[in-house]
DNA sequence: GCCAACGTTGGC
DNA sequence: GCCAACGTTGGC
């Protein structure tokens, strides 16, 4: 079982979306990035625990934890010329761009901010913290992921 | 809204 | 395959 980080807008799709959505769960779509998309296609496995995170707003940080319930599969919103995050590049005999579901476990009632999780001295892998992480699905090392979770409680 | 850092594109 | 131009991300 591994550690993630997933990024959101809140603007776009928050927790309160995502507890929203019927089983808590939602397929996490619109990923165009190819690191990105690899870790969604090969490394996120069933049970994998998400760390979910609000990006790009007033309140920086992490607010929730969520389970992988699907594995990698195509995102379909690819191949959708409606969709926002349609690519015209993208075949379907050849897909480009995948996905997986999550489901949320617990929405906490405190947000860990950015600022805090640069704060503690032992947090140092995870991309967040590095320069230039830009990433919206990235890996959290476990030790860090036990470091947060405590922070967390 | 600014801007630095990064990823992608496309001409050569 | 290089690299300049461009687009996007995301904290502030």
């Amino acid at each position: 079982m591994q550690y993630w980080l997933f990024k959101s807008e809140p603007d776009a799709f928050s927790i309160d979306d995502l507890s929203a959505c019927p089983d808590q769960t939602e397929h996490w779509d619109g990923i165009r990035n190819y690191q990105a998309r690899n870790f969604l296609r090969d490394s996120i496995k069933l049970g994998d625990q998400v760390f979910f995170y609000h990006s790009s707003c007033k309140d920086v940080g992490i607010v929730g934890l969520a389970e992988v319930v699907k594995e990698g599969y195509v995102d379909h919103t690819q191949f959708d010329p409606e969709a926002k995050y349609y690519d015209p590049k993208a075949k379907p005999e050849n897909p480009r761009w995948y996905m997986v579901d999550i489901q949320l476990k617990q929405k906490y009632q405190r947000l860990l901010s950015l600022q805090a999780i640069k704060s503690m001295p032992d947090i140092k892998e995870i991309g967040l913290v590095k320069k230039g992480a830009r990433l919206s699905v990235m890996p959290v090392p476990e030790n860090e992921a036990k470091l947060l979770l405590a922070a967390l409680d």
